[in-house]
Order: C-alpha cells, then structure tokens, then sequence
DNA sequence: TTCGTCATGTAATGGGTTACATGATTAC
DNA sequence: GTAATCATGTAACCCATTACATGACGAA
C-alpha cells in the first residue's frame, strides 16, 4: 500500500485545488501544464491517488452523484471518479508550497514548484528562488574546480561538454536573477518580459509578450503524443 | 542475475578503452568526466561489471598478479579487481558508437555518448548530433503548439516556465548547429570555439579556449563531494 | 459497427539510490 | 594508533515506465 512520490502528490493536490478532475483528465493536465519538464503515467498517478485518499487530502466522487456517495456505490458498470480536494487537503497543499523539502528534493522539483507560485506568497517565491540560486551557484563552483583539477586528461569533446553544461547552469542563475529582481521590483504575481530578450518587447509594465509567433489555441484535446 | 544498465555499460567499456581500471576508480572517472549530467553508484556499478564481465567484454585480474588469475585465487585478504577491456568488449564497443539504439534512447544519453565522440569517425559524429537536431526540433514544434492550444488556461508563471524551457531547448539546437558546422568545416576531432561566445577568443583556429578563469589544476584526489 | 477517446486499473520490469557491512592501506 | 580514503559488495527501497486488461460512450 501507498505508494507517495511526493512531488505528484504535490502536483495533484495543486491541480485539484483549481476544481476537481478525473485521474484521466488531471494525467493530460500534468503532462501538458507541467509537462515540459515532468511527465507521469497511469502507472504512478492512479495509486497516488489512491494514497492520497487514504490520507484524507482527497475524496472519491462518483461523476455526477452527490457528494459523499462513495465509489463502490454504482454497481455494475464500471467507477467514474471525481476526485476532490479536502480541506485537510488544501492545507497540506500550502503546507508543501511553503515549508517544502530538503535541498536535493527542491533541486530536482523545482520546475513543478515554479508552476505553481501563483498560488503562493512573495515571500515563499523569493525563499525558494535564492534557494534554487545559491544552489546552482555551489553546484557551479564545484563544476569549475572539478574542470581545472582535470582539464588535462580530456580531450576536446569532453572539454565542451563541460564547458556548455556549465554554461547552461551560468545561464539558469541569470534567469533565477531576473526572476528574483522581478519580484523585488514588486511587480507581484507577474514574471516580467525582462526573462525573454525578445524583438517584442512593448510596454513591459508588467505582464510576458504574449501570442509571439503562435497560431490562435483551439479547443480540442491535449494529449501531447 | 544481470543488470543491464545501457548507458552505464557504454560508459565503462568507453572509459577501459583508455586503460584497465579499479571497479572504484571507474566510478570517479564516471562522475567528473561524464558528471555534469550523469552519476552512478556502486550500487549500479559493481553488478554492471560482473554482467560485462560475464558477456566476455571485461575480463577481471588481481591487482598486480599476472594475466589470467581470478580474482578469487587471493584467499584470505580482499579481493582488489583491475578491469581490462577484451578484444571482444572492444568490439562491441565501437558497435555501440556507431549504431546507437532506438531515438528515446539517444535522446536521453546523448551526453555521454557526445563524450566519447573522439573514439569515432566523423560520419558517426554528424549522424548522432543531426539525429539529436531533429529530436529536439520536433519536440520543440511539439512545445509550441501545446503551448499555442493552453495558453489561456494558465497563470503567469506557468506560462513563464513554458516559455523558459522552450528557450532552453532553443539554444541547444543552435549548440548543436555549431558544432555540426564545424565538423562540416573539417576542422576534425574538435569542437571549435565558436561554440563559446567568449571574450578570450584569441587564435580560433582549431582548439577551445583554455583555462579560462580557473586556477592551476593540482593532482590531488577527485571526489565531487 | 467500428473506431477513437474517455476512463480505471494492475503486473512485470527497469534502472536507479541509500545505507550498510567489511576490510586494506596510507598519511600524519 | 587513528583518521581518511581506497576498495568491494549487498539488501532494501524508490520511483517510474510499458504493456496489458477491461469496459463505456459518441460519432462516422
């Protein structure tokens, strides 16, 4: 029993707090929302699910009966199930957001944190973004130390590898930089155009350069295959 | 029986081309020269090499004892195990290079295998790295139409976050371009430093910019803790 | 009537980590 | 003599995926 994988219980309870969803629709929402950097399956978010209900965070709802009929319920053709978040479970939720988890656990989830920052304090954002920051920064020094100590038995194609994974790691501290500048300038809630140097930049007074380059969005379904 | 890691295999007989080596000097070289975006532990690493060695691609020596002793000849004290590569391993090594597995494969290792792109030809090289190109630049359209369809539906940050990954995923195409440019330029076995945008740019005719910013390198131990 | 997609689940497998157990060797 | 580090290994998890099993429902 239980099977808790922390950062998917996070995701979910997150999700759930917007309204409540199937276990089909909230697995196209993870993937498509948080996606870029995260996906599940069927596999991990079902007994998740499951779990989280056994924690009280959730309660199952069959589609459309009333609140408090239990699953088990609909005999005969097969469970629908809404699941809906609890206020025990919403206050987990802002639990996690705040206090969150040890350096390795915020490093590797990070990209799921981030997604949900709207739902939490300036100050929570600020904590976590020098968090990741100073992070980065250690990870880098090691990184430049580790390269000097043994530049002279690689060759050039390990040297590069090197050298771009650094950069990319330089310019994930930049980005963290504007982010942070952004919330210190106040702009609350809002990322600004500064991240993105991009020709589109207009009146910048708040709020991302928006529609560059894509086609209107048309409703249909979301599955990334 | 067996456990079978893919890349980490690759990794070894890679690194024992070099030259025979402790089961724990293995993993040191694992993590610094392939570090940045792989680590491996013993727990992955030891069971590997019993595998290798049992598919006739290692064979094991008692450190210091003549070709052909096994290791369990030493009774009494610990075993100490130099892994060599055999003719065969060899072999199945360069097979690896150059035939590659199926593209999520790739994808997901293409780090380790750009680390041992000295071991390889050139045509090799260009087949990997426009393989990689053209992955990253489907997902990329991917990215872009998800993020056309959702846009709407999500808050600042989410949309922050999207935009922020697609950059990323961007620039290592424009990585990857330079460097299938400058094996096309011929200047063969190494990446050039157009790759870097770097104020230290002096000579550029072939080699990458060396030592910049670090302090002499001091043969001392190599662990990253 | 059949195909796609909604919808829920499980079993087998994969690929890894942490923590522990054990002991030799080196440097101080 | 004692601390660090070299060196090998295993057992107990953890977190996830793939492939499969099952079935409802709407649209062509």
């Amino acid at each position: 029993m239980s099977r808790r994988s922390g950062i998917l219980e996070f995701a979910v309870l997150g999700l759930l707090r917007e309204s409540p969803m199937h276990g089909y629709e909230l697995r196209k929402r993870l993937n498509t929302s948080l996606g870029v950097f995260r996906a599940f399956s069927y596999g991990t978010l079902y007994p998740c699910l499951k779990a989280l209900v056994a924690s009280g965070w959730l309660i199952e709802e069959t589609d459309g009966a009333p609140e408090g009929v239990p699953a088990a319920a609909l005999t005969g053709r097969r469970a629908k199930i809404v699941y809906r978040l609890t206020a025990a479970g919403k206050e987990h939720f802002e639990e996690l957001l705040a206090h969150s988890g040890p350096d390795a656990w915020e490093d590797e989830h990070f990209g799921v944190r981030f997604a949900f920052f709207g739902q939490t304090s300036r100050d929570v954002r600020m904590r976590v973004l020098e968090g990741r920051r100073s992070r980065l920064e250690e990870r880098l020094e090691r990184m430049r130390t580790s390269l000097a100590r043994s530049r002279e038995r690689m060759d050039d194609y390990t040297l590069e590898l090197q050298r771009h994974g650094m950069e990319s790691v330089e310019r994930e501290v930049r980005w963290l930089n504007e982010l942070i500048e952004s919330e210190r300038a106040g702009r609350d809630q809002r990322p600004t155009g500064s991240a993105a140097q991009d020709k589109n930049q207009s009146g910048d007074t708040g709020g991302l350069p928006r529609h560059r380059g894509g086609s209107r969005p048309d409703p249909s379904d979301d599955t990334t295959t």
